[in-house]
DNA sequence: CATGCCGTTTACGTAAACGTCAATTATCCG
DNA sequence: CGGATAATTGACGTTTACGTAAACGGCATG
């Protein structure tokens, strides 16, 4: 287990640019260890980054996963806080539900695409490829 | 059955600006009619803006989705055409999928940092300030 | 008739998320 | 040890998706 890794590695095997990683720190949605000047990544960094990433897969801007997982790791335990913190969850919920429906949506219409498609194709014979 | 839209209406009918969908109409995703110099808005432009803004909530750029709807309505009818179209859709698919997947594995984030926050709260009993 | 209110075009501005040098330093390897 | 290789910090450039402001035309209403 390589408990650490290099910028360029981590880069590779998210396949990203170290530019990236560093723009991120620069948002402060990673805080790497240094070794002098250099950057050494462990395994939370890479946890972090691997989070990081998917969120955004799915939309969210840099600005939001950075209030987000602060938000999720404040251990701050004040009861006021808890409570806002199962507010916003909840309300991310209430999106990414949004999200499941539009992409079942969009899936289905590119379903019936599709079978229109094939539909066409069938009528047009089976394998017009070489009609003679 | 108001048949056609005047600009401002739609844009109210989706919560957004009547920059964005002249904006859309620049970029070539929408094209409407005129009267004179005035836009006139027909249901099928109403179902392609809908389409449109679903498709941007699922993180499509503006251009993927214009490449897309002209695709998807290019109804040339050859046979190497529709193949095509059938492997861009296939790849549309299994993005689609993958995203499906990012947000069932957040949405099991969400809820682990919700049952620990609730494990917390009740564990420190329904009231107290200070633990010690 | 003047005064709003829509709508239109043109054009410059902006925020987000990096890309792309350039100039330096640090490290590895034969 | 010295040259190739990797990393670092600026700093400016770029793309996407609009926002915003200016300047103007059309029409309906008091």
């Amino acid at each position: 287990m390589t408990s650490h890794y290099t910028i360029s590695n981590l880069a590779e095997q998210f396949d990203i640019t170290a530019r990236t990683i560093r723009f991120y720190e620069d948002q402060e949605l990673l805080s790497p260890e240094r070794d002098g000047t250099r950057r050494i990544y462990r395994e939370r960094d890479r946890v972090r980054l691997k989070l990081i990433l998917r969120a955004k897969r799915i939309g969210f801007s840099l600005a939001e996963i950075r209030e987000t997982l602060d938000l999720y790791d404040s251990e701050s335990g004040e009861e006021a806080q808890l409570r806002y913190v199962l507010r916003v969850i909840g309300n991310h919920r209430t999106i990414l539900h949004q999200q499941q429906e539009d992409i079942r949506q969009v899936l289905e219409d590119m379903a019936q695409v599709e079978r229109r498609i094939l539909d066409k194709m069938q009528s047009a014979g089976p394998h017009p490829q070489n009609p003679y």
